[in-house]
DNA sequence: TCAAAACGTTAACATAAGATAAGAATTTGG
DNA sequence: CCAAATTCTTATCTTATGTTAACGTTTTGA
């Protein structure tokens, strides 16, 4: 990978999960890459497996998947955060919905064969073990709790959660994909609005 | 542990994640403990940080929060599964809900210590962090997949699946339970049930 | 710069789900 | 073995959501 910026950033981004010493990053950085995200352009695709986990550096995206010709927004990720296609990622099997950047995005990418290169290098391997299990339990925990959401929360419980907790949705994302972002369509999340809003 | 036929059935049960040679298993084996559940008793519960996952011989839990004085099911687990509050397990911050036996229960444990033991044990240490990483990934998959159906699916879709794919929910679990799992009232999944007899 | 597309709200109507209660069948536990 | 609890269904009523469409506003992109 070239640039230093972007190394840097992705260092301190990663370090809540694991810090490398010099000689173990130097080598990792070599089965970096960057890549630039053109607005509206896909990181996955249904049909194709998804080979890459990328950490973004500058932008945004979203996850959605096509059902009877609509898209139906699921997931957003940004600035500092990883994303894939996990299931597609992790299973090599093809990716059931879309990853798109939803501005021009910059991410840091770990192709899949790069991934299998340092588990299998006895110098990154114990270290590339214990990343990849702090990243899945730190999403697991994540997925637990929006799963745990829609089973004891009403929508409209959702969203004032949101509200508090989801800023950067909130402010950049349109209603319409919060709306089924919360499970709920455009015009049911307008109408909630309208009674929190009378409500308060 | 005690039980050669326990530990028989476990070694295999975890075997789609990792394996042991005889030397590893042996240590590995020094932090397991067995443990038997009575119908109805609690393996986590709200309030208290859950220090132990499970491995189900026999028998099978529920996981539910109370809201509003209202028991809500929002998972199961049985036999060959593992089992943990994992938000608190991975965390140590209090449960958030009950996993419930449902019927008596038998299972292998590995506690917290025990696990940052063999973390912490270099002939362990590696194989251990692997373990950790498969098996988050598995439940990640498994996570990403239900939000996916929360998002994507009605009600009646999500059931239908489950009559395809969730033999033993499906069969070993009360509807009323089922219907938490699936986001909905038992009264409304015993409606969903009539309409799909009328559409056969 | 300007036409087209996207976005959010609102209305009207249809449908599904939540709440509550009653009743029958089954299971449980002493 | 039997009373109590649980489970499931059904009915009624209320409420929320889905669907479709219209409208004004904002954003987009050529």
């Amino acid at each position: 990978m070239e640039s230093q910026d972007a190394v840097a950033v992705f260092r301190k981004g990663i370090s809540k999960f694991i810090e490398f010493n010099e000689a173990e990053w130097h080598i990792f950085c070599q089965h970096l890459d960057l890549k630039k995200l053109k607005k509206k352009t896909h990181f996955a695709e249904p049909g194709i497996v998804c080979s890459e986990i990328g950490f973004i550096l500058t932008g945004s995206v979203r996850f959605f998947n096509v059902k009877d010709g609509e898209e139906i927004t699921g997931y957003f990720c940004f600035e500092n955060e990883l994303v894939s296609s996990y299931r597609s990622f992790l299973t090599r099997e093809p990716s059931l919905n879309y990853v798109q950047a939803l501005e021009d995005t910059e991410l840091v990418i770990i192709t899949y064969n790069n991934i299998q290169a340092m588990l299998a290098n006895p110098i990154l391997a114990y270290k590339m073990e214990r990343f990849g299990r702090l990243v899945a339990e730190y999403y697991l925990i994540c997925y637990e709790e929006r799963m745990s959401s829609f089973i004891t929360k009403t929508p409209e419980e959702r969203y004032l959660d949101l509200l508090n907790t989801g800023r950067d949705i909130i402010q950049r994302m349109p209603q319409h994909y919060i709306a089924h972002f919360l499970g709920i369509t455009p015009v049911s999340l307008s109408r909630i609005r309208r009674r929190i809003m009378k409500a308060a």
